[in-house]
RNA sequence: GUACCUGUAGCUCAGCUGGAUAGAGCGUCUGGCUACGGACCAGAAGGUCAGGAGUUCGAAUCUCUUCAGGUACGCCA
């Protein structure tokens, strides 16, 4: 927020104490206490070095005698003030373009930014875990833009490998050459489905090795995958594919294809899209090169037992395998290689993954080996790690059958908001109404995952995430379509001239209120750029959603006593729907005029 | 075992860079449509901020510790 009063006290105050750069913190007035605004001197004390309650005084004098301010009270260390109207609107929202400036960075603060999310594996369809990923990617994405960084989307499909290969070849024995066009079914699901099914035959003949041989019954399912004659053949299939096999690679392209044609109509559905897809089919050969220059260069050095490995300083980190000792890739030689792939392809000055807390571990030691190397650009690299998705029952199992579908929550979701829109708008033509239900339910559904903390372990209630009532979604496209809808009667009734605006005449507490949350919207997109989090735009929208709601409850608007106050809460109105369109487009979600 | 994360109202979550009497939604209970869209508004009840100790004028917030839950610690990805 930025009134006049505060530069005129900073001045004051800096004058006085012979101090430069002085922050005067404003925030809203607790109900309990009369007036708008808060000044916290303790804050302004720490800054100072002196007493808090001397300098409330002291502020509370000057400011007492300041044309902005109408009353003022000093409550301990508090300095509680209520504004002049006119000045209170003058400073929040009478300048638009003002109130836009301050939302973007500096532009020397602006950075281009590269973030990577979403990588799925091709093996099957998307689930909630992958959707509060994309949502996070996303709207992570769109908040840094917002505020004027330059963001590089990227994706890194996870297309090849033994997990594929487990698909093919159940497909191969079980498939029937069947396709997504004779089943009717998604691609992406289809190739799941061999997946799974792959699983059921591998667990049946490691249950005939148990039966048989007494001494491998103590021993895990995953020791026991080379002994099995499936888990066999899939290795085997992955050496073909690795030497090119033409029948294997055939059947690859075809699989993989259902699997990117199924998770397109996912993407689109949410809105995900990139400015650039890497294939680990592609890239998973990068990055030996690096290891063997660091070889050279003594950062790594060869274990005795023929493996390259690294040792850290940090005994958190221990100790790390970077190229096992036949020489092949392990799964961090692949990351170093794309990290660095990327880096020469967009030159970022940061780059971020939206990739799971499971694997802090991983990044902390990706991150660490780069710094070693020598890489300046590696103190700026960020695991942006979120939290995983429980389910009232507990952790999603896809052996379990306990996974929440994307596509099938996204049905469900839309089938509720389809029946409850209907019943408020029964003259509804079906396409309208379709569109509606899309983005009800969509905008539902992302706000409830956007609107908690990433880092949180999220719990998915089924129950819950298909009301539309309360802090959700459907909550702010409401206060959005109430404000459209008067604005559109407004525009409708107009007559000859539009009245004046006179902002002095908005001075109940609601209104003043809603102006003020107005002008913190700034301050609550550079929070959420600067933390990356999205729940801090989230929780900013349903306050200025709530406050608004109060407002129209408690001023008419289209029916105010007169031209001017009418005209004057229009423009209040028009300012809080630029708002919350702008912040809702920025967490990735549309707002409808109607609903 | 070691490291990291989490523990706030019946439930889901804010607040965590120390500051006023710890907030919101859901659920429960009261009220409110002859004013612009009731997917709304106004109000009530509901808390030993997991327990304990410390630092501080002041602790949900910082430190230590105990307990409970989660995750990670592969020549898997």
């Amino acid at each position: 927020m930025y009134f006049n009063f505060q530069r005129d006290l900073a001045a004051f105050l800096q004058s006085e104490y012979g101090v430069q750069g002085l922050d005067i913190p404003a925030e809203l007035c607790p109900p309990e206490f009369s007036g708008e605004l808060s000044i916290s001197c303790f804050v302004l004390a720490r800054q100072l070095k002196r007493n808090p309650m001397q300098l409330a005084a002291q502020v509370g004098e000057f400011l007492r005698s300041h044309a902005d301010i109408l009353s003022l009270e000093v409550v301990k260390a508090f300095v509680n003030i209520s504004l002049a109207p006119g000045a209170l609107m003058r400073d929040c929202v009478a300048d638009a373009a003002a109130l836009q400036a301050r939302s973007r960075l500096e532009p020397a603060e602006r950075q281009r930014i590269l973030i990577e999310f979403s990588a799925p594996n091709t093996n099957k369809p998307q689930h909630l875990g992958h959707v509060r990923n994309n949502c996070i990617g996303m709207a992570s994405a769109s908040i840094l833009a917002r505020v004027g960084h330059d963001v590089v989307r990227v994706n890194l499909v996870n297309d090849r490998g033994i997990h594929i290969c487990k698909s093919m070849l159940a497909y191969q024995r079980f498939g029937d050459d069947c396709s997504p066009e004779t089943l009717g079914k998604k691609g992406d699901h289809l190739v799941g489905d061999f997946y799974v099914r792959f699983d059921q035959e591998l667990r049946k003949q490691i249950e005939e090795l148990r039966q048989n041989d007494e001494s491998l019954r103590e021993k895990d399912s995953d020791e026991l995958f080379l002994q099995t004659e499936i888990g066999r053949a899939a290795q085997e299939m992955l050496l073909k594919w690795e030497q090119g096999d033409e029948e294997v690679r055939a059947l690859w392209e075809k699989m993989n294809q259902w699997v990117f044609d199924g998770f397109e109509q996912t993407y689109k559905r949410m809105g995900v899209e990139f400015e650039h897809t890497y294939l680990e089919s592609q890239t998973y050969m990068l990055g030996r090169d690096i290891i063997m220059e660091g070889l050279q260069r003594g950062v790594f050095y060869q274990r005795q037992d023929g493996a390259l490995v690294i040792d850290f300083d940090d005994p958190r980190l221990g100790s790390k395998v970077v190229l096992r000792s036949d020489g092949t890739s392990v799964y961090i030689t692949q990351d170093i290689g794309t990290t660095l792939l990327k880096q020469n392809d967009y030159q970022p000055e940061q780059q971020i993954w939206v990739v799971g807390d499971e694997q802090k571990y991983h990044f902390q030691v990706l991150f660490a080996i780069l710094k070693a190397l020598g890489y300046e650009w590696a103190e700026r690299l960020t695991h942006m790690s979120y939290g995983m998705v429980n389910l009232p029952s507990g952790r999603m199992k896809s052996r379990e059958g306990t996974v929440v579908d994307a596509d099938e929550l996204f049905d469900l979701l839309e089938q509720l908001a389809g029946e409850a829109t209907a019943e408020r708008n029964q003259q509804l033509e079906p396409d309208e109404l379709q569109r509606r239900a899309q983005s009800i339910s969509m905008a539902a559904l992302k706000f409830m995952l956007l609107k908690v903390n990433p880092k949180t372990t999220l719990l998915f209630d089924p129950q819950a995430s298909i009301k539309f009532e309360g802090d959700t979604g459907p909550y702010i496209l409401y206060a959005y379509a109430r404000i459209a809808s008067m604005l559109r009667r407004a525009k409708e009734e107009l007559k000859e001239e539009q009245a004046a605006l006179d902002w002095s005449l908005l001075d109940s507490a609601s209104e003043k209120r809603l102006a003020l949350r107005c002008a913190m919207y700034p301050a609550a997109l550079h929070k959420a750029a600067a933390e990356l989090d999205s729940s801090v735009l989230a929780a900013y929208l349903l306050d200025l959603a709530k406050d608004f709601s109060s407002f129209y409850k408690q001023c008419s608007v289209l029916n105010a006593e007169n031209p001017t106050l009418r005209q004057t809460r229009l423009e209040l109105s028009e300012r809080v729907r630029e708002i919350i369109g702008d912040g809702l487009r920025t967490l990735t979600i549309e707002p409808l005029e109607s609903m």
